[in-house]
Parts: structure tokens; C-alpha cells; sequence
DNA sequence: TACTATTTTGAGATCATTACAAAATTATAA
DNA sequence: TTATAATTTTGTAATGATCTCAAAATAGTA
């Protein structure tokens, strides 16, 4: 379902990294890739565990430990309950809803975010709370 | 130490709704304003603890809960290892160093940040990830 | 002072995440 | 192909932050 550069992409921060491609850490990747949902461990572990019935939760922590350090995936901290993550690597932000707790994409500003001086910035993350649309229409129904 | 416009700032966000200012609150929204290092539930008891040996934990997640919900306090969510908290309200944003694990205070972007469009936006935070001054140069050093 | 409401406390529960060592798998060399 | 070495997976147990809860302490009020 994802564009192949996309995976491929992928495939070789991986391989770079010498990261052998096994089957559980092609089924995590994939998933990620194919579902845009910021998914968790726990989202990861249980769509996966039906079809790959010994997989377990420590190989999902694991293989997302690679995947992030290897730099193929992105660590969202914008949920203090747990870590999300995304392997949509290209410029964006992030939403939270405080009342669906769902977790949106939104544009990157348009203006260019200048790094703090003096620190060696690696990555600039932009997060915004408050209320989806769907949740800010059934409230103002709801009162 | 803190200036008292910040401390009557807080007292009246905290009377308003409805919040007594016991000792334990005074104590925790005191050290919180007196120091400005983004601590941890775990720094702040460790700090108060020795002179209020009666002070639990849960009374500092409890108090902490209230300061956030009252808006005097902001919970920060720049470390996957736990929450941090800060009672500076003025826009700034935080740079977490990856080497000595540090938060720093640093300037909140100049340009407007507009927030997306359709959300109803209560928060924009900005984090900056990398290494601080301190840790980069002592990097350099070691290499 | 007695009564009521609120707050604090500490013990235990929960839940995400990590540590670890054994079992399974894969790569390599003969 | 087979034996050997290295890597990966797995499950269990540990860790640690945070929450639950009910009893004890405290503060506010009549």
C-alpha cells in the first residue's frame, strides 16, 4: 500500500546500519508503514500477534529501538500516557485531541524555525493541543 | 526569590478555582517557583522531603495535577522517561539535551505560529532535541 | 467545641518499559 | 551440506512512574 521509495528508503537505513532484515522487524516496519495511525506497542503488538501468533511485546520494543536509533522511524512524545510513533518522515506536526486523545498530522509552520544558538539542534519538534474537529462539533452539541 | 507578581499570580489562578493553599501546595508551588530546572515528581519530593518528613508522594502527584488543571503550572512532555514541570507561564520553549539529559529554557520561535487549521488550539509547544553547549564541546574534547 | 468537608498519607495496584538468559534462527566456514 | 558462531526472538521477571483508595489528619464552620 506505501510507495515502495518510502520502503525502501527504509530497507536501507537498515541495512546500513547492518540491521538484519528478520521477519518480525519487516512486519513492524510495515505496519508502520502502512498504517499512518501513530500507533503505540501495544497497537503495534496486538494487530500484529493474530497473524504472527509467537510474536511477543519485547521484540516490538526492540525492533522499535532499531528502527528509531536507525533513524526509519520517528518517537512521538506528545502522549505523556505512552510513546506513539510514526514513520512518516517527512516535515510535520502533530495534533492531540484532549478529548478523543487521537493523534492528527498537521503542516509544519511555513515560516522557518530557527534552532536555539549555541546547542547542536538534531530535531525540532512541534506539537499542538486541544480539540479535533470531530470532538469540538459534538461538544458544541452536547451543551 | 521569585518575583511576587509570578507568586500572586499563581495564588489568585488557585483561589479562583477553588483550591486551598495548604502547606504541602504552598511548598511544592514555592519550590517549583524557586526553581526554575523543570523537576521531576521524584526532584521535588526529594527536595522538600527533608524538611517535611511527613510529605508523600502522592501528595506531590496530587498537588501537581492541581497546579496543572488551574493553569499555574505547565506539564512538559519532552522526556520519554517522565514528566517534568515548570512554572514559567511566559512563551519559551525547551531544549532537551541527549548527552546529560538536561532541559534548558530557549526563545519560542519569533514568527507567529499559526495553529491548524479546523483544531481549536489550547497549547503549541516547540522542543528542541540535541546537545547543549556544555555536552558539545566536551564531546569534541573526548574524540 | 463539635461537625463537616477537604486534604494528606501510605500501602498497594497498574501499566509501560527494560533486563536477562535461554531457545530459536540465521550467517559463515569448512 | 554440516558444524560453528553470531544474531535475534521470546517469556519471565524486574523496574519505575503514576494512580487508586480508604483511613488518618487537618482545616473551615456553626
Amino acid at each position: 500500500m506505501q510507495d515502495n521509495t518510502t520502503l525502501n528508503n527504509a530497507i536501507n537505513l537498515l541495512t546500513t546500519a547492518g540491521i538484519r532484515l528478520s521477519h518480525q522487524r519487516m512486519a513492524i516496519l510495515q505496519y508502520l508503514l502502512n498504517h499512518r495511525t501513530h500507533p503505540t506497542v501495544a497497537d503495534i503488538y496486538d494487530h500484529l500477534h493474530p497473524n504472527h501468533p509467537t510474536l511477543s511485546r519485547t521484540t516490538v520494543y526492540n525492533t522499535l529501538k532499531i528502527l528509531v536509533e536507525s533513524g526509519a522511524v520517528l518517537q512521538l512524545d506528545i502522549d505523556p500516557e505512552c510513546t506513539h510513533y510514526d514513520a512518516d518522515l517527512s516535515p510535520h506536526a502533530h495534533f492531540m485531541c484532549r478529548h478523543c486523545g487521537k493523534l492528527y498530522d498537521v503542516p509544519f509552520p511555513s515560516h522557518h524555525i530557527e534552532a536555539p544558538e549555541g546547542f547542536t539542534t538534531d530535531r525540532i519538534t512541534i506539537s499542538y493541543h486541544g480539540l479535533c474537529p470531530t470532538c469540538a462539533s459534538s461538544e458544541k452539541t452536547n451543551n
